[in-house]
DNA sequence: TGCGCCATGTCAGTATTCTGACATAGCCTC
DNA sequence: GAGGCTATGTCAGAATACTGACATGGCGCA
């Protein structure tokens, strides 16, 4: 639309877009998680321990781009309401593993199923090739930040 | 590394890896910024202001992808630090026009560089049609995200 | 064995962002 | 001109995530 100045409108900024995306998944996903009661972080972690049982709240924070103390809010919510369940004391080191329920297992399911068709509707008009090109250049991404 | 189990590994699936390069992306935005006394959303209100000086309250904040609420608080933190300033005012409805001072300037220039080298070192080793693919893709899934 | 080192879980406090709500200004239609 | 509609700025409150700090358990090395 409007002409580049001195460097180029933020629109054509990788940086940029890239947030823009995320922002737009996570309200997708958000809108669709909001009937199943569940938030973005709940459903990650529903999901983690869904793909690896016993995951510890350090783990799971990891996986989730969240630190320690905030997945262990998450973690005792889902505690509460019956869909996760932790050791209340470690049986080896200070790892408290942590695992699904069968209401958890449900919820999971229901959440997963619906997740995935956000992703599926992001990806519509995307040839196989060019999602998996995508994947592979976010990938890099990651790899070329992570170091520092 | 692991195979695939009833729906494959989180490791593979778009969402997933977006959400993670946008969190490598902030925290390395932060660190670059952190010097200069700016968090990721003043830098970004900073930079669309000085591509598009005038603009609202409003138009920042959906230019940076949060409400008016937080944005109004990041423009007061920079307009106390002399960095961009309205007019109390409103000249025409109730838009506040807002622009950056010579100093406001002043530290998005330096801001502007040190992100521009993350973007940089981000996108090391991809070829220019690569990094044009990856704008064009995430491009496709802002929009389709969006109509809804 | 003893020591340093790192990782984990947890507590406390802070910061940032969000949702909800309200009054007001411009615009469009009747 | 009157009314509805939308957009804007703003206030208040809640939710969420973060930083800083601490004690503890496992591990490696002298």
């Amino acid at each position: 639309m409007a002409q580049a100045e001195t460097v180029g409108p933020v629109e054509n900024a990788v940086g940029y877009v890239l947030k823009e995306a995320a922002v737009a998944l996570r309200n997708a996903m958000d809108l669709e998680l909001r009937p199943l009661q569940l938030t973005v972080s709940q459903y990650a972690c529903l999901e983690l321990l869904g793909q690896r049982p016993g995951m510890s709240n350090a783990e799971l924070a990891r996986g989730a781009f969240v630190t320690r103390q905030s997945m262990n809010v998450v973690l005792q919510g889902l505690e509460e309401r019956g869909l996760v369940t932790r050791p209340s004391v470690a049986a080896r080191g200070r790892e408290l593993p942590a695992e699904l329920t069968p209401a958890g297992r449900d919820h999971l399911r229901a959440a997963s199923t619906a997740v995935r068709g956000v992703e599926r509707r992001m990806c519509a008009g995307l040839s196989p090739d060019r999602q998996q090109e995508l994947l592979d250049t976010l990938a890099a991404c990651v790899r070329n930040l992570d170091p520092r």
